[in-house]
DNA sequence: AATTAATCGAGACGGTACGTCTTGTCTTCCG
DNA sequence: CGGAAGACAAGACGTACCGTCTCGATTAATT
């Protein structure tokens, strides 16, 4: 009589209920903000129960958590770990994380997740342990590396640079002021002071 | 029948009820966060009628915005527009900013503002306009000046420049690493470039 | 600047606030019903401050008894205590009853007043002793005197008598039902039983 | 975290509510008169949350209605339609229907709604549609076939018959006079007008 | 004439209830 | 057992009236 919605794949879990949720989250974030972004909605949106968003999501913050993770690596990911820092690719890294920040729907979702944090330290706490902090460590070796190698000449630890460059970006972003390069690169020289041979 | 528990002004704006208003959403926002900023809470502690409160604030955004205003001109006053712009001054002005951020319970206020305006378009509008641009006004007129005498020269113009800094700490303070000394000096160092005689 | 929006007659009550008012209470019911008839409607519908009101009637019960005893009057005045009362008389005044429940916009007040007693016992004080009882009292003494003087043989005492008709009236008006001649000429037939001769 | 103050049964409608509501209704009711009866205040009594009640009612009306519904057919259900309508069994019914007015608290409830139904129309046609209409045909052909028996020789058709007994008792008892059973006795007799060898 | 006293329109105030919305939990039934 | 469906208690939303109050103006009667 019912026509069945959806092929039920028994007792494991969903997988298409899965990719469901994360999109509709998505969706309902870009389209008409964090505050329309209720569980009701995006079960509403996903065309699944709300049970099953509660069964694997501990809050909606973890399902954005998710997308942005994903996202990220696929966006700007992180020069690896053996590649040689030069002012170059730093450069270039900043740039993609300035896009993904301006010109990116899926950086609507890291500038969400900032601003939720604020108000609830929950959310500061998943978002530090699940997204910043290993993202921060990765940007730390990068730049120590090239420190090391005589790259840069920065007179701030590792560490209080990239928040003065992340810091800024975010800043001129959430405020939608926009970053062009010239604004980018005057704050890595300043700020990272790479070798003149650049 | 009921004893009246607050003398009435008449068809006044009670100061009263406004203070008690303020008070109680600064005291929600402090102790239980803005998760717990609720009208019916902040008219409960305050012991007024969320009439009241919805007839003189068009949100408990711009509640916050009001306490705000007032707390920012009194901890952290932008010096005078015909105020001598030296490098310590301005220096000043920004340690004043960094500690209400960090260390006074109205810089929690701000930071609130930022986060939500982040969530909700009107309160990005409402914050910007009675309190960032007014702000950001006389920042912008401070530093040029500053650049004007030569006690500055900045690779970026002077706008830019603020949204370094701002952003920085913003960001430091958001995340609770708190903003030493050195932090803010080699800031002002590197961004703004005073000249050597400071 | 501002014009004067009605003269005061100074430490007098204001005769043209007192007729606004019943007027602004009166059209309130008949056009927008009971539930309608707030305070505040009024006061807005007659120009007049809710305190005037307060002033003037203890609640809005007491407005509408103002004009349906004043409308009682003039519509279906119950015949005089010295008049003589005969079947016509009776028959008369009865449909003249009949006639200001179903067709009298004024009717609505006593219905809505009636019904407003059943809710709240305050409203039954003041209505039964502002307008059922005087009225019922001048009813008994009508019908007691008609049969006193034989024109009618009731098997019913006069107060039970007129609980009957009265209360068919009303339910015929309450149920907008109309009450035909002939309802009524039966009843009084069937009830009051009145000399053939008639 | 609060412990489950019921059983739920899932997503099926829970009886315990709906009978709480309906207790809670009554008793409000009877105990505080019906301008205590809000939504809220059922809510609070019946431990229940306002939405479980919006859900399943349209109004306040409508609880007092199903109230209503159950208890009349237990105290005073209408002769079935194949008994055979004695004088006796009239007399009887309205008996019983008169002791429910007077004596029976689930009395006040079709008071209440006959005064609700003069305020509100909607009520006025809930009333009427679920209550007094079936009851009305009910009672109509109990009288008819009493007419037609020989039983009784009224003057007027069954349904203004009707009328002059339930206008007269409800009338009675809405003022709280009270029914003896002479004036009912009386009424029947010169209304329906039964066979003298009742 | 100056003062006093009451009325008036206006409207702020602390409350309560409205009907709607979302939260996170729980239960049922289907596949 | 996973998942769709949805009932449930809880509580915030923003609005409407309640009845009380105070204000500043206006006006009549009393100094």
């Amino acid at each position: 009589m019912t026509p069945p919605r959806r092929p039920h794949p028994g007792n494991r879990r969903d997988e298409n209920a899965r990719l469901d949720v994360l999109h509709a989250a998505d969706d309902l974030l870009v389209e008409h903000g964090f505050k329309a972004l209720t569980i009701e909605a995006i079960a509403r949106r996903a065309g699944v129960a709300k049970q099953t968003i509660y069964r694997w999501w501990p809050s909606k913050v973890d399902i954005l958590l998710d997308t942005l993770i994903e996202d990220s690596e696929k966006r700007f990911p992180v020069p690896l770990p053996d590649a040689n820092v030069t002012a170059a690719v730093v450069r270039d890294y900043l740039r993609a994380f300035s896009r993904f920040l301006v010109d990116d729907l899926a950086g609507k979702v890291l500038l969400a997740l900032m601003a939720e944090a604020q108000h609830d330290p929950a959310t500061a706490a998943s978002l530090r342990e699940r997204y910043l902090d290993p993202r921060r460590a990765q940007e730390r070796d990068m730049l120590s590396r090239g420190v090391e190698t005589g790259e840069f000449t920065p007179r701030l630890d590792a560490d209080s640079a990239m928040d003065v460059i992340a810091g800024t970006l975010l800043y001129r972003a959430s405020t939608g002021s926009g970053i062009p390069d010239t604004l980018l690169d005057t704050l890595i020289e300043d700020v990272l002071k790479p070798a003149p041979n650049m």
